[in-house]
DNA sequence: GTAAAGTCTTTCACACCCGAATGAATCGCG
DNA sequence: CGCGATTCATTCGGGTGTGAAAGACTTTAC
């Protein structure tokens, strides 16, 4: 049904195309299954496995600017998944850590998102799947230096 | 700088990572040099390519949702890129084409993007480039049926 | 020590996307 | 023909992103 070839041949537009088809669904799952969102389940992995971080290096790791990181972490302070201090060693920043509820969240989210990237894999087979997440993780480090 | 390996290793995760950081950049040059946005760019290339189309065809082929659409065409005819008219054939539907200015501005945003996209080529060589392509095409197009 | 510059987060205004619900027009079938 | 199902677009409420500007704090330089 859907035409994309037709539309352009710019990768960059092709990427925002596929982003937003594989995040509809994933978001779709994640709700169900794990009740957070994609944006959520980006944030609850970085923590779980790294630990504790302040706001802007979330937003480094995920390419986000920090009005999206204050956004994101609040909805997700409000909804009991990460609690947010002030960094005694520095006060300008906060730290923001898992909570249990968020510790299990996570775990959940992490259940679908590997479903979903096992799908991904099969459809794409080995050889592209290794090719498209070394391309891609080219095109998402910084350019500039 | 950014530490995007470290996130995850989930393709989903990662594609919207490097859709954000190419959005940016892609935004910021198409605002700058043709005034107009990346999201905008998408329609005017289609419209440009495929002559004057229905709201939902546009969605079908931009993988956009319905009430996306409608408000994405309602700022760009606001910004005298297009223009909507009922469609006399079946009254439900809205017909959207170019306008003059919006034709100018697809050639500019042409030029813009496809300079974007010989960089972005460059960065990922000819054969990743043509195998992300490909790979991206598959999983944007619809899985059901 | 203090003034200037830099860093970190927030606020603001807005673009852009979603699912659900609604209204308008058409289709399809009895 | 006519009425129920379908299709197309819009509105609604809300999440998620942006750049610009402001506020709080720290660092640097003199």
């Amino acid at each position: 049904m859907a035409r994309v070839r037709a539309v352009d041949r710019r990768l960059f537009l092709l990427i925002e195309i596929a982003a937003r088809r594989l995040s509809r669904e994933a978001d779709a799952r994640l709700r169900a299954e794990a009740n957070v969102s994609a944006s959520q389940s980006a944030v609850l992995f970085l923590l779980l496995r790294r630990g504790e971080r302040r706001l802007g290096s979330i937003g480094d790791m995920l390419a986000l600017g920090a009005p999206a990181v204050t956004g994101l972490i609040n909805r997700m302070e409000a909804a009991g998944l990460v609690i947010k201090r002030k960094d005694a060693s520095d006060k300008r920043g906060a730290l923001v850590d898992l909570t249990e509820a968020g510790r299990r969240a996570a775990e959940r989210a992490d259940q679908v998102l590997r479903g979903f990237n096992t799908e991904l894999d099969d459809k794409l087979g080995e050889h592209d799947a290794a090719v498209v997440y070394d391309a891609l993780t080219r095109l998402a480090i910084d350019r500039d230096e």
